[in-house]
DNA sequence: ATAATTTATATGTTTAAACATATATGTCAG
DNA sequence: CTGACATATATGTTTAAACATATAAATTAT
């Protein structure tokens, strides 16, 4: 966590939108996780930034560290990213342009694609792994209890 | 909630994405947090198309309704809305389009609009507002005391 | 009063999201 | 084997996000 940031004081939601009032809880807490999900992100979104790469770009290199030196098909990591909705297709266009991962056709299924991370994704990985510690940290005025039961809330509020 | 759903068995966040291993729980919890935004706004994106506005512009018009009949500045509503990083001028000039609000100059500070909802931006949340449980319920299968302990957490995450 | 600074908004540009459609390969029923 | 359908990916187009910069009015300092 960034030293200036202990001077932060916590808001609540009502006074980060200016809104006293909501239907009910339910909507105040949708509200909440559309309004937290703004601040991760662009806390995510700032520390990627020196890297050179963006959030899903990043989302992208994990799934492939996972699977090295296994290759894997576009709809494979599309199952596996954290946004169902994306254009996989360009973004591993762009990736590939960066030459953080290659691409091939696959033997076996000619409409598939085998894809694996480059070694330079792998080395890019490793700087940023360094640095890791930051980003799991965005979170850390949760204890461990705290996380782990914002977690299951989640899973259960998807049903 | 659609009928359809109920038939819809709640994964966690570990097979929806098809990882195993965090690294610890903040990482986790901040990854279901980014999942579950999208299974969200994708939701919410499908409740909307129907009215031919998109999320953020029944955002601004539930703002500008707060304050109806009162005129309030870009700014301002910059400040009430969901993401900080919003382009408030070009949504603005989007919505003046189908003319669901009212842009002019203020008087007293030359720089600033004044923005209020118009008679047809209050008509569509009018409509919109008889479906609204079905907005609010998509995150139904938590009970009250669930969404009141998902808001009091999303709320801590952010210090 | 004037220059410097801040504030409110607009605009230009690049990149990505959203959505529909196309193409090519694979699978399966008969 | 053939036709119908499914799957994997690519591409075209429209719209919006991201970011920098510009303009104009208001505020502040000197």
């Amino acid at each position: 966590m960034l030293y200036c940031d202990r001077f932060y004081i916590s808001m609540k939601i009502e006074e980060e939108i200016k809104q006293n009032t909501f239907r009910n809880p339910h909507q105040k807490a949708g509200i909440n996780l559309l309004f937290t999900y703004q601040w991760l992100i662009h806390k995510q979104k700032d520390f990627f930034k020196p890297f050179g790469i963006t959030n899903q770009q990043y989302n992208i290199l994990r799934i492939l560290k996972g699977q090295y030196p296994k290759n894997i098909s576009g709809a494979d990591i599309k199952v596996r990213m954290l946004d169902k909705n994306s254009d996989v297709s360009r973004l591993l266009d762009r990736m590939i342009l960066k030459k953080l991962v290659v691409k091939n056709q696959c033997p076996s299924d000619k409409r598939a694609a085998d894809v694996s991370i480059s070694q330079k994704g792998l080395e890019l990985l490793k700087v940023i792994d360094i640095k890791n510690d930051s980003l799991d940290n965005i979170l850390d005025s949760l204890t461990i209890e705290e996380a782990t039961q914002l977690s299951n809330l989640l899973d259960k509020s998807r049903r």
